[in-house]
DNA sequence: GCGTGGATGTATCGGACCGATATAGTGGGT
DNA sequence: ACCCACTATATCGGTCCGATACATCCACGC
């Protein structure tokens, strides 16, 4: 997940790890963090595989102002490692937390995998809404007050989601129309 | 995590892993899933530690129809660890991971660590909320069309989530008035 | 001129957890 | 008789987090 962020982040522009972590957070502040604890692994395991290479600053002063920085960018290699994550987009995509990070680089993806990623979410969805549903309607004495509570908050929350979903389909779908006649 | 959920599941009846990781899934569903990968290494890191105990079955046709079962029960070191991990709820507590799972167990947990739960949950979701708020308000060329879909997501379902622990708190802070009265 | 606190920056380590996989008994339907 | 879904325990590789360590740079007040 942190490899694939990595390399649509390095898209945009060569970038240091700490650079990277912040845009990052601004991306996807509320979806998930990724520590320096992983980061900074995750770095070197691209860098050995080819898919960055560190990047040798050509100005004198900025070689030596600030020592410690690696600022890496992209290869041809690390281009096609991420197109090849984007067309692989599975059911694992549909998680919670892999989904935020893959709508953070739609401009980047492809419109049909976009339309395969979105349809996937909202099964996902549905289905916990669905799970949520039974477990309210059924008067267990299984479940107190306050985990149906809890079970309360879920639902309202996948039924937004499912909204928003739908509102997004329809605006992609909105845009097919267009672009095919 | 994991430790905790056990801990307290134990309360309610002795139960074997399969047993526990149902619960656990009708209990937390939409919030935390937990695999067998993580829970049968735990509940031996549990018995190592005395926390738990194998109960050996009484009946005979019992002990041979399904020979596999472990059966495990709380021991008093255990009853002690749940009540110590409940009375240091601290910042780990409001995550997202952590809260739920405390909510489901809120039955056993005393009124005051409740509401110490419960404000912090709301401090933190608030923290998030003022963050979505300030990226949404600022008109960023780095956010593009998607992740600001994406933020708008996050900041309903954050000031749902407020709305909700509000109502929860008030119910608790009546409950607290009927008891002292 | 002096420290001091906060951002910048890279790095490691132990531990929690997941997903895939293996293995095997059981119970019901056809 | 056969198959499938469920029950049940277990391991392993890999991802990620949180704590911690360490060093630099810069603005601030004193």
């Amino acid at each position: 997940m942190l490899e694939f962020a990595i390399l649509g982040l390095l898209h945009e522009a060569p970038m240091h790890g700490y650079e990277l972590r912040k845009r990052l957070h601004e991306l996807l502040g509320a979806f998930r963090a990724f520590s320096y604890g992983t980061l900074y692994p995750t770095l070197r395991k691209l860098q050995r595989g080819g898919l960055i290479v560190e990047e040798v600053p050509v100005d004198d002063s900025a070689r030596w102002s600030r020592r410690a920085r690696k600022v890496y960018k992209l290869t041809a290699e690390g281009k096609e490692r991420f197109a090849d994550l984007l067309a692989n987009a599975g059911p694992q995509t549909w998680d919670d937390d892999s989904f935020g990070v893959h709508v953070a680089f739609f401009s980047r993806t492809p419109a049909e995998i976009r339309m395969r990623i979105l349809e996937g979410r909202r099964r996902r969805v549905e289905e916990r809404r669905e799970g949520l549903r039974t477990s309210l309607s059924a008067t267990s004495e299984r479940i107190d007050r306050y985990t149906r509570e809890l079970h309360r908050l879920g639902l309202e929350s996948t039924e937004r989601e499912v909204r928003w979903l739908n509102e997004l389909i329809a605006h992609e779908q909105a845009e097919q129309r267009e672009r095919d006649q």
